[in-house]
DNA sequence: AAATTATTTGGAAGCGTTTCCAATTATATA
DNA sequence: TATATAATTGGAAACGCTTCCAAATAATTT
């Protein structure tokens, strides 16, 4: 592979010019920038990115932590972040946060750690599957940080979220609105935030309307498609009287509705459902899902930003 | 930030003892081992990769380059891929080829280019959106490339691809033995081969069984929901009489169940689908929904590997 | 034409590693 | 104990770039 030196030999001319045509200086003489540009073509150079990070300390990639990546439509927002990088010459460095199966109780850290020290000159934290702990410690060295789709109330200003509690009432709220008074409930994941505050907020707009919702109307769920389905059975198996239900995603929502279609359900005319994502797929279900749009390009493009 | 200097310094080594220590090298006393690491761990080290990739001229990345992570169900096989770099230490540079928009036409052997400079150790072409001339001009100066779902034949052995004629002839004959001789069809995108090849195999099975598909019963796709929805009105206006339809992927076949249902159609029991992927979509459609397994994790490993 | 000022140029130094070799230290053998 | 052998060690050189500065050249003014 030709080095900075091949082509300044081959133009004839130093290897601070060459650097300065590749770098876009503008003290370079027409006649230098031309040299040096075909002797480019003609060794098909490529400027060595270690190199070059090594001396300006820039490294024009950012680093994108998280487990979202593992959700099913949460392509289409990687899709969204890699665009923009990309409109300005930049890359992402990908890790999946996802160490289920892993002993090690630190490998969080362990994989911001490799991210950072791979080169990045940001990182973007996706979702809420990192302790805020484990933030505060890696902000304290690198403080070049994102936070989408979460939210710590110390670095407020570098989250990027949504407010999962009002958009959980909203959804409530809705229901209500449309007359039930009979709702259940398959809730996205406990173990993240944002599933916990969509599940208060409708929790809240239950009870400021008076209703109370018995526990057995209450489904923990996970955000998965089975779990939309078990959901449903299970509810079903109850017995229970209910003509609503509030789903935590809207793949859940997706697997409920096929699963009370196939029980001999009409939906929405026996049962209504209401979503939460705005997936591609809500307008897709039969019927046309209902469902809680969360601005996750929005959000996404905000934090690259 | 501290550098191999320092931390050789505060251990009292000298800088090559302690580069011995972080790459694993035997030929290093316990003595000194232990005083390196405990220098490291004091001072946070954390080795620079780009002076080790400008050295070493390793870079422990993958890129992958694709239109295919814009693809609402390939998240999944990122995250496989991920892992498994992972789990031998490696990360994986994304970069999304999606430059539909954009009035360069070299913008794919560019945003190679920029992987390669980037550091890759190898390149993972995923998908069919490359040509296989601009294939064959990246690998004569960068030949650590591989094909995923993709096949050039004079480079098989770098290839892991599926084969989906012959999948797409299954398709077909499936829904012959079932007794269906009316066969209508909402195809792949004829723009990738993958969804040209699907639609050969499937007019293959069709004309070995002496069955002829008019050409109004075919209509062309490109994978998205809304296609699907589009496609099946599109064939209800025909009035054409058919009792089965084949769908180029699954998300096309989703939103088909959808739109015939809520035409008054009872699928399967009037219209049988059979889509194509096996997205975990499919058994949470109403009905289930029958389709071809891809196994594009596997595809995806071996092609890692 | 000479003097001044502005622009362009070449290349040394330095970025933080790995690798290599010569030097040192430890261990085994005579 | 003296010698031969093996294991360990320190640090110079090199990787390919950017940045800086002094030198060369060009443009402007007197």
């Amino acid at each position: 592979m030709a080095t900075i030196i091949d082509v300044a030999k081959l133009a004839g001319v130093g290897i601070g010019s060459v650097s300065r045509v590749i770098n876009g200086k503008d003290s370079v003489s027409d006649k230098t920038r031309l040299k040096v540009n075909k002797a480019i073509k003609a060794l098909n150079y490529k400027p060595n990115q270690s190199a070059r990070s090594l001396v300006s300390k820039k490294f024009n990639t950012i680093g994108i932590w998280g487990t979202e990546l593992a959700g099913t439509f949460n392509s289409e927002t990687l899709r969204v972040i890699d665009h923009e990088l990309i409109t300005h010459e930049k890359h992402c460095l990908v890790t999946n946060g996802d160490f289920s199966n892993s002993e090690n109780s630190n490998v969080a850290i362990d994989s911001v750690n490799d991210l950072i020290s791979k080169g990045c000159d940001g990182i973007i934290f996706w979702g809420t599957d990192i302790t805020h702990f484990d933030i505060a410690y890696v902000e304290k060295y690198f403080p070049n940080i994102v936070l989408l789709n979460n939210r710590i109330e110390k670095i407020d200003q570098k989250c990027f979220y949504f407010n999962h509690y009002k958009a959980g009432y909203i959804a409530g709220q809705h229901l209500i609105d449309n007359g039930h008074k009979s709702i259940a409930c398959i809730t996205g994941d406990f173990q993240t935030e944002d599933g916990r505050k969509r599940h208060e907020g409708f929790l809240d707009s239950m009870k400021d309307n008076n209703i109370t919702i018995p526990s057995e109307f209450i489904i923990e769920g996970d955000y998965s498609f089975i779990k939309g389905q078990e959901g449903v059975m299970t509810l079903l198996k109850r017995n229970l009287d209910f003509t609503a239900l509030f789903c935590g995603n809207d793949q859940s929502a997706m697997s409920a509705i096929a699963t009370l279609t196939s029980k001999g359900f009409n939906v929405p005319d026996d049962i209504s459902i209401v979503g939460y994502d705005d997936n591609d797929i809500a307008p897709f279900t039969s019927p046309p899902l209902s469902t809680i749009r969360v601005p996750f390009d929005d959000m996404a493009l905000a934090a690259v930003r």
